[in-house]
Order: C-alpha cells, then structure tokens, then sequence
DNA sequence: TCCTGATAAGTAGATTGGCTACATGTTGCC
DNA sequence: GGCAACATGTAGCCAATCTACTTATCAGGA
C-alpha cells in the first residue's frame, strides 16, 4: 500500500482504536496492525507526531503512567474527539462512493 | 470532502476515465465530476498537473487537436497504464479494506 | 459593441502530513 | 553481554494537491 493513500484518512483511525477504551502510542500502533490484518504497520514517527496534532486539536486527551518501569502516555477521546470520529466515518463513506464511481472496481 | 483524502487515490480514477475512450483535460474534468455525482470538482491546477505525470511517468499517451477552434491535448491509456489501473484497483481494494477494518464504519 | 460564461490548457508557489533516520531508555531472555 | 520487544519522541525530506493566476476562443445576451 502506498504511504499518500492514507493521507487524511490515518486521523479518523486512530481516534476508532481510541474509542472503546483508551490506550496508549504502543498499543495504538498494534491495534492498527492487528485490525488491519497486518497491513497498517505505522512507523513511529507517523504515529507519534500524528497523536500529539490530534491532542493539539483537542480531539484526544493523554495522560502519563508508568507500568513495569516503562514510561506510557495514554491518550483517550474527548466530546470533540467522538464527534470528529462520527463525522470522519461519514466522510469514509463519501470518499468511498466518490471513488467506486469512478474506478467502478468490479471489472479488472 | 477534504482535500488530502484523494492523496494517491487519484491517479488510478483518472486512468479509469479514459480506459473505455481517449478524453481530453476538460472532458476529464467532466468525467470526474459526472461519475463522482458532482461531488469530484477536481481544480485546474490539479488535473494538469497530474496528466502530466501520469504521461512523463508512461502510463499516458498524449495528442493534440483542435476543434471548433480550441485547441485540445487528447489523453489515452497506454499498456503499461492498463497494468497500472489494473493494480490500482486491486490497490484500492485493499485500501478499502484496512480502513473498513479500522474504522467499523457500520457503527455510527 | 461589450460583457459574461463556458470551453480549453497551463504555471508558480504554498501547504502539509506521512516518511526515513535518528536518539533515548527500560525489561526480560538467551 | 547482547538482542528483541517495549515505549516515546524529534528533525528534516518529499511529493501531491491546492489556491491563485494567466492566456485564449466562442456563443449569447444586454
């Protein structure tokens, strides 16, 4: 998979790991993966900056702990952050029905 | 629907267009915006841009006309623009499927 | 005649977000 | 001792899309 095809569709996807429960960078990165079946394999320095935009805009919240010695920012979703959530899937769907229209990916 | 979200989605669309029939830029445009269901208003400054690359890299074949007094560069796919729809669709399909995985779009 | 909107093609420069590469430190296992 | 996994981060690069602009023809209405 090409890295620009997750442009603008990578923030909608960390705020759907965070949704059930929070978690932290680490684990973020690995429900990617394991939700993507293995193919969202985020290099750190997509992830982390990404997190911090995403706190920054006021989408997440975080919080620091420490467990088994290692040091863990824990971010969770705020009421902005849900909402942005919402809205991203419906433009998902959007972008999904824009795009089959075009390709129609039926025929190869 | 934002603008970074066609990031690397929209070279394969604009091969699509022209794979039943060459097209020229305009009629390009028209295409998009027709089979998006007007939602693709794809700007000048982008499409030129991209036909250009698309032809430089290979996958398009370029030719100009003039009708009705305008002058007209008609695009058509080449072979190896055939291949390259072809794997951007099942390209697609994939994407498709990583962000479905992630997201659960179902649950609004 | 003049103006506007549609047709047609293009360039210059800004933006921006995901990338590579690097830096730092802990824990647990061989 | 050394390596893999855990855990977080920064600096700087790059490329594709965007905004804003330019040029030109043609048709139709005021």
């Amino acid at each position: 998979m090409k890295a620009d095809a997750l442009r603008g569709h990578l923030d909608p996807m960390i705020l759907a790991v965070v949704e059930s429960e929070p978690l932290h960078g680490y684990a973020i990165m690995e429900a990617l993966l394991e939700r993507s079946g293995g193919e969202l394999d985020l290099p750190t320095g997509t992830l982390y900056p990404a997190l911090r935009r995403l706190e920054r805009a006021g989408y997440l919240a975080s919080e620091w702990s420490t467990v088994g010695g290692r040091k863990r920012r824990t971010y969770q979703l705020t009421s902005a952050g849900q909402k942005m959530l919402a809205s991203g899937k419906q433009e998902w769907l959007t972008f999904r029905a824009v795009v089959e229209g075009v390709l129609r990916p039926g025929q190869a």
